[in-house]
RNA sequence: CGGGGUGUAGCUCAGGUGGUAGAGCGUCGGCUUUGGGAGCCGAAGGUCGCGGGUUCAAGUCCCGCCACCCCGACCA
């Protein structure tokens, strides 16, 4: 390809509206352009990039035995309707109808639809087990859109359905999938996590995420360096300390008049927050409201709450409702007094924890020195507390790492969740008529290409990956105007391609630092600097990876390159 | 959905107290230059997000709407 003639343009200064680093260098370097809020045009370059990511998943999927189809875009509501789906996937649902009023959705998953594909073809236990996989565009109206790929509204995504006729074979299907996975974020040269996963809301008995460690990603894993334990931080049980041993004190009340976060309190009574007994009111079902314990310097998860509450529709008090219920207003509440209707929950931290300061569910006071059993007693004990760097291990007591990364794939084994349903039933060796167990796996393709620019980039721009780059090698002509200088360009660049080696060469007439601010950008692994040094029959090969530059005999060069990608593509 | 911010040239931005719209970069033409986003000369390019209002006069003041970005909750 020649560059005067590629549909590629980057930009000279940083995009305003782009934070992250992926989204900034996909705009800047010309990968991709914004039409809308998490919906991007992938151009020439990007699409490059993207087919070869797919590529790379197809090939590993048709290894692993899944068999590649294409489902719709445009699904009918009845499917959804089947699972109830419908009405609980809320608005993230685009929804739209046709001229006669029927009412479809934009695919934002196809659980649905696969089924109900199985369930007019698969009849007996013959035809199992059997996966499936697509790669399709999706569509969720997300509320946030954000980081350019990594959340979109519009995006591609694999997502392979596994059908098996027991829960041995399909646990089979789901183990064979995990080391698919494993493989292909191996090929892309993604550093990536395996963690434990709760199901959510699509449903099921296992689940698995993978994680690429990024400040962009959405997801926290807590990972144990000791036992290689790992898992989403959400579902990380988080136990009872031990009991302080410290002298029990007087209890006292202290005048804290407006002093109302932990830390200003911390401050005031000169009292670390772990000391403290930080109260929060919630309101379940808009009605009912439960009052959460937690010590000072722990944190809720509310994801954690909703598994204990059993549901997700609870919010924060207002400072009306806290006036009300409580009498007291946010900062101030305390397990004192509390009217009879108040369901409380103590997180585990607050165990065994002396001397505690706890506020009174009156303005401008607090307890120092509040002591369990001598002062209160415990009610129910909870895990709500968000997990953090340092909190035990549930595996081997040993300290976890806590790190944010972006959620590449995750895999659900589903068990029956869609095919109880949808009545998608095979008939067994018995003549038994049994729902088909099922597993779902998905990874996001345009989200892979966030990734890998997060986890490979510089300064001064994308260092892409041999395996994924848009072209393996860049040659830059210096000077367009020396006709010595284009002849040599040019016979590398014929030679580059009839050696099957994907190349760009960059004939642009534009300055030497231009040119190679612009390779830098884009991130080409390889690059040939066609100069000064033609007159002494050399050229210079550089490696974007590593910055290394060799001066190289002109005939050689070529080979010398293939050697090199070969290499970097084993 | 709650909170904050921004919308002016292709891009990044400037335009006190209202008075005919600017810069740098990019683009086009010309000359010069060619190993790290070159120099000089000339030119083109704007319903100032949209609608309404106040005013002799609105990019600027007022009201409404829209779009985009960021933080939070939620999600791949």
């Amino acid at each position: 390809m020649r560059w005067s003639r590629y549909f590629l343009y980057t930009l000279k200064e940083d995009p305003a509206e782009a934070q992250a680093p992926s989204h900034k260098l996909l705009l800047k370097a010309g990968f991709i352009k914004q039409v809308s809020a998490g919906i991007y045009e992938v151009l020439p370059a990007g699409w490059r990039v993207l087919r070869k990511i797919e590529n790379i998943v197809r090939k590993e999927m048709d290894r692993s035995g899944a068999q590649e189809l294409l489902l719709t875009v445009l699904n009918p509501a009845e499917l959804w309707k089947e699972t109830g789906r419908w009405d609980t996937y809320g608005s993230e649902l685009f929804r739209l109808k046709d001229r006669n009023g029927r009412e479809y959705c934009l695919g934002p998953t196809h659980e649905e639809e696969i089924t109900d594909l199985v369930r007019k073809v698969i009849n007996s236990y013959r035809q199992l087990p059997v996966t499936l996989y697509q790669i399709q565009v999706k569509f969720r109206d997300e509320k946030r859109p954000r980081f350019g790929l990594i959340r979109g509204r519009e995006f591609i995504m694999k997502d392979a359905y596994s059908f098996d006729a027991d829960e041995f074979s399909a646990t089979m299907s789901y183990e064979n999938m995990k080391f698919a996975y494993d493989r292909i974020f191996k090929k892309l040269r993604l550093k990536v996590i395996m963690a434990e996963a709760s199901v959510g809301q699509i449903g099921g008995t296992q689940s698995h995420e993978f994680i690429a460690f990024t400040p962009y990603g959405e997801a926290k894993v807590g990972y144990c360096e000791n036992c290689g334990y790992a898992a989403n931080a959400e579902i990380i049980p988080l136990q009872k300390p031990k009991e302080e041993e410290e002298e029990e004190k007087p209890m006292e009340k202290v005048h804290t008049p407006k002093v109302k976060t932990i830390e200003e309190l911390s401050e005031f009574l000169k009292v670390p927050p772990s000391k403290i007994m930080k109260a929060v009111l919630y309101m379940v079902k808009d009605s009912q409201p439960v009052l959460v314990l937690i010590r000072g310097d722990r944190e809720i998860d509310e994801n954690k709450l909703e598994a204990v509450l059993g549901t997700e529709d609870f919010r924060l008090a207002t400072d009306e409702e806290v006036q009300n219920l409580l009498g007291t207003s946010k900062g101030f509440i305390g397990i004192f007094n509390l009217p009879e209707n108040i369901k409380v929950l103590w997180d585990n931290s607050l165990y065994g924890v002396k001397n505690l300061v706890v506020a009174l569910n009156q303005p401008d006071w607090h307890y120092i020195n509040v002591n369990p059993e001598r002062d209160f007693q415990y009610g129910e004990f909870v895990d709500i507390a968000q997990v953090e760097e340092g909190d035990p291990c549930p595996k081997c007591g040993s300290p976890l790492k806590v790190q944010t990364g972006l959620e590449l794939g995750h895999i659900f084994l589903l068990g029956t969740r869609y095919s109880e349903p949808m009545k998608a039933y095979f008939t067994d060796p018995s003549g038994e008529e049994k729902p088909i167990i099922m597993g779902c796996y998905g990874i996001g393709i345009s989200r892979i290409m966030a990734a890998i620019v997060e986890q490979y980039h510089d300064e001064k721009g994308i260092k892409w990956p041999t395996p994924v780059a848009p072209f393996e090698l860049a040659i830059l002509c210096l000077n367009m105007s020396d006709p010595e200088l284009t002849q040599t360009a040019e016979k590398l660049y014929i030679e580059a391609e009839e050696k099957g080696i994907e190349v760009i060469y960059d004939d642009r007439e534009e300055s030497a630092g231009f040119k190679f601010a612009d390779a830098d950008l884009v991130g080409f692994p390889y690059r040939i600097v066609v100069g000064k040094k033609v007159k002494e029959g050399k050229v210079e090969l550089q490696k974007r990876a590593t910055g290394e530059r060799w001066d190289i005999p002109i005939e050689e060069v070529i080979d010398k390159v293939k050697e090199m990608i070969a290499e970097d593509k084993k």
